[in-house]
DNA sequence: CCCACTTTCGACCAGAGTGGTCAGTTATCA
DNA sequence: TGATAACTGACCACTCTGGTCGAAAGTGGG
């Protein structure tokens, strides 16, 4: 038995596989493990308590395959793809990681939520072996921001590591702000443009801080 | 009855209400409302069920009970002092608000916690009379990075309105940062002396990028 | 059309855990 | 000492849990 059974899983539509993922992220992201209650799960997929238990043999089986699946999504569509970056200027590079993870969140977005959450936690809800694997992934696309960045247009006063450094720390709080703005304001079409005035008024003031 | 309950409550020596607050907040803040258990509160606390329902009439009570000590706690010990604060530059500001901050979680750093993820929570979660209140403070909380702040030292070339805001994301930033550093590594005595020098080397360079 | 096989369903189960009660014990202090 | 306040934990009815299983429905080859 055992992986047998996730086999039968693969075979369904892949929307239907979506369907079931999706469901199974937000609960396990939401709840947590331990409390994250399978009934629930089906409800949201709109299957059946016997087809979940067909698939998967236990609450726990399709736990793990939920991070197997996240680690190799994002191994696939995100952090791999990061590797063929090309040397250039970090607000280059930054903008093209952004591209990469919007392209990736397109597809999947519960995963990115669930592999920040399982970050975060305790040890003990994350088998190990995973584990491992999870974080050192997460470690390469942290440093995916300062490996291999072209630093000559740099102002010349502060060493560029710390440049590097801070202007992760801005574009990061910008990011945010918008992230913000964006949940709480409905937004119409001709915000847009206003939008993108803003961001490259910002991108301006980056250039003016932060290079010769 | 009801608030009568709470009375009692009241009575009790300081560090045992502390106690109790401290657990219902843990509780609370990672579970949820709903989620969170009252068998699980009291094992924390090390007080008894009979001893938890003497007290308050019910979870929600408690619930309430703790949203409106903590409003009442960051008013008073938190924004409250806020207010006073003379008119400074940015860079002192951030600090003595840092400072002050600093000195009220020492004091109960669970309602600082529990609070933020309140904050986010769907409104379903939250008293609608104690949610525009918390949201009015969290909003002053957030304004006095930006009101009576001294720019005249501030670089001309970029409007001070949009230097403030990437201030305050540089020093987010190092302050996540740091806060990151100490959760993982332990540190010991002779550590403070770097992190001291390093702290005093950023402020240089907050100053070299943003000011004249 | 049948048949063998895979897939799906949902009623059902024992057990755990829920918020809350209350008769009884202990602490307090006049 | 006695009256009252504070506290205890066994207990309650109830909900929800992860998981099972016999039956029904789908599927495709012959």
């Amino acid at each position: 038995m055992g992986v047998l059974l996730r086999q039968s899983f693969e075979k369904l539509p892949d929307s239907l596989k979506h369907t079931i993922r999706n469901a199974a992220y937000r609960v396990f992201t939401d709840e947590g493990f331990s409390k994250a209650s399978t009934n629930h799960i089906i409800t949201i997929a709109g299957i059946s308590k016997g087809g979940l238990f067909y698939h998967f043999q236990s609450k726990e089986d399709l736990y793990r395959y939920l991070i197997d699946y996240a680690l190799a999504f994002i191994e696939k569509h995100y952090i791999g793809r990061l590797r063929h970056l090309e040397r250039t200027d970090f607000i280059t590079r930054y903008r093209e990681v952004a591209a990469i993870k919007h392209e990736a969140m397109q597809k999947e977005s519960h995963v990115f939520t669930f592999l920040a959450t399982l970050h975060l936690k305790r040890p003990q809800e994350i088998p190990s072996e995973q584990s491992a694997r999870m974080h050192s992934l997460m470690q390469e696309s942290e440093d995916i921001l300062t490996k291999d960045i072209d630093t000559s247009m740099l102002r010349e006063d502060i060493q560029p590591g710390y440049l590097l450094k801070y202007m992760n720390y801005v574009m990061d709080g910008y990011k945010n702000d918008l992230q913000k703005h964006y949940r709480s304001h409905d937004f119409g079409e001709e915000d847009f443009q206003k939008d993108f005035e803003d961001y490259e008024r910002f991108l301006q003031h980056m250039k003016k801080l932060f290079y010769k």
